[in-house]
DNA sequence: GCCAACGTTGGC
DNA sequence: GCCAACGTTGGC
């Protein structure tokens, strides 16, 4: 099975790609959608290539790269009644939400926004352009991983 | 099962 | 800060 690539939304001012070359990796806990838990769950697997996207930032884009680094498990923080993303129907027997691990890979020395996203001809159909897509891990196509990542490395 | 109300996301 | 788009909730 040929590995996927994924496009990962977080507000820099909550965890941004900083934050992640720092700690080298980290738990991608939190989510509260359940799209986004059923592509941790199923599809997301070690060593899948993932784009840092920076959402609610000025501007918004993809800033940096990391990795799958561990798979799919429960996600404690559901549990926690201190936690912002406590979730008092999920419960340790049958855990609703899971998170996975993704560790950096790399910092963009060209932020790719989101205008550059919308403009590049070849990325037409990626979901983080479409309108109202709110959803916070995507699927991301191979080849347009490999473009964006190109174009957040060249001189502009 | 429908759908209005509500809360959240996220670009602008 | 605004608000359109979206997901979720809950009354019926």
């Amino acid at each position: 099975m040929a590995k996927k690539c994924w496009l990962i939304k977080s507000e820099p001012n909550a965890y941004s790609i900083d934050d992640l070359r720092k700690d080298g990796k980290t738990s991608w806990d939190g989510v509260r959608n359940y799209q986004a838990r059923n592509f941790m769950r199923d599809d997301m697997k070690v060593g899948d290539l993932v784009l840092f996207y920076h959402s609610n930032a000025k501007p918004p884009g993809v800033a940096g790269v990391a990795k799958v680094s561990r798979e799919a498990r429960p996600d404690p923080t559901a549990w926690d009644p201190k936690d912002p993303h406590y979730d008092p129907r999920s419960n340790k027997a049958d855990p609703t939400w899971m998170m996975v691990d993704v560790e950096f890979v790399e910092e963009l020395p060209q932020l790719v926004s989101l205008d550059d996203l919308k403009s590049t001809k070849s990325l037409d159909g990626m979901l983080v352009t479409r309108r109202g897509q709110r959803l916070s891990i995507q699927p991301v196509d191979p080849e347009h991983f490999k473009i964006v990542r190109k174009l957040g490395k060249k001189k502009r």
